[in-house]
DNA sequence: CTGTATCCCAGCGGATACTG
DNA sequence: CAGTATCCGCTGGGATACAG
């Protein structure tokens, strides 16, 4: 479903993760769905556009702005996260204006939701400066969000309740190899 | 708590903060908890590091190798993590060997954890090629772990169900002025 | 209003060589 | 083994000017 180019062969998401596959080390990158997520998400301008477009913006200028970086700058991130699947146009139109286009997040933008929250959460508490200015909040009870890692059975995990386990054997072997040469 | 320079003088956390908090523009930046995160863990190399110490690393060597970085970088991106307060270093000794200096994770470094999983999972969905290496897994009922978005009240919120409340009155009005000037 | 086109600089990250 | 020192290319991001 990701490399599926579009009747205008527009280039496959995720696009320069071809320079990991071309790596002879073994290194976990391209394994790694960590560094997936960086290629497409990692610079502070991906991040504080998509905060402003959970925030509600939609339009350039107000979300250059608001994420406080320069338009020119704003213009390619935009343009990279279009071709990345994460933001999509839509036209809008304020009263008595022409139609313009503005940006709205996809479902694979949208999935970023647990992300924002959690970078918030946790930039919360590396300053006692509560003054926020904004924050997310539960609609209907009014109450901040928050996120919470549970595994596939529904129980609430905590770091030292959890494990890793290799999935492939091949990795596993290289990747313990590196251990203890 | 943050601020706490411990006996040796060691520079306050988040210090590049400073940056933002000397700029005249409004912008959210010094507001939003998202760019405080990203200051600290905004790099690829600082993330896949993080990474490889919750997969249990702690010798220089094994974490620099699997992360798939330079020894170079792995030195930098470390000390720029201690002094952040992300990890800490912690003598072991193996047996018949002298005593050595390995990286922990502080509770500050723990704390990335939903963060870490929540990268985890979207990257998963942004290929089909399964074969990830290794996953997080809930120690007891080994089922794969993943993050929850939720409220102080409990409730598990979708994205359509939440909103964005301002918290700071000063905030709200520059903010809304970018709007419509 | 929504960008594009340049130019510039700082920082990330790689490579290599070297130390305790 | 656990780094340090140096050099160097790439790109992220700002500034400025211009365009549809």
């Amino acid at each position: 479903m990701v490399d599926d180019e579009g009747a205008n062969g527009a280039r496959p998401i995720v696009r320069r993760l071809g320079a990991f596959e071309e790596r002879d080390d073994w290194s976990a990158a391209g394994w790694c769905r960590v560094e997936r997520a960086l290629e497409v998400v990692g610079t502070r301008s991906a991040m504080v556009l998509v905060r402003e477009l959970f925030y509600g913006g939609t339009r350039f200028d107000d979300l250059a702005r608001r994420a406080g970086i320069s338009e020119a700058v704003a213009a390619r991130r935009l343009r990279q996260l279009l071709d990345d699947g994460i933001v999509e146009r839509v036209p809008y139109r304020e009263p008595g204006q022409r139609t313009r286009e503005g940006y709205r997040l996809t479902d694979r933008g949208r999935a970023l939701f647990p992300i924002v929250v959690a970078l918030t959460r946790w930039g919360d508490t590396l300053k006692d400066d509560h003054r926020t200015g904004l924050e997310f909040v539960h609609d209907s009870c009014g109450a901040p969000l928050d996120v919470e890692v549970r595994c596939a059975d529904g129980h609430v995990v905590d770091l030292a309740e959890s494990a890793v386990r290799f999935t492939d054997e091949e990795f596993a072997l290289r990747y313990k190899a590196a251990h203890r040469p």
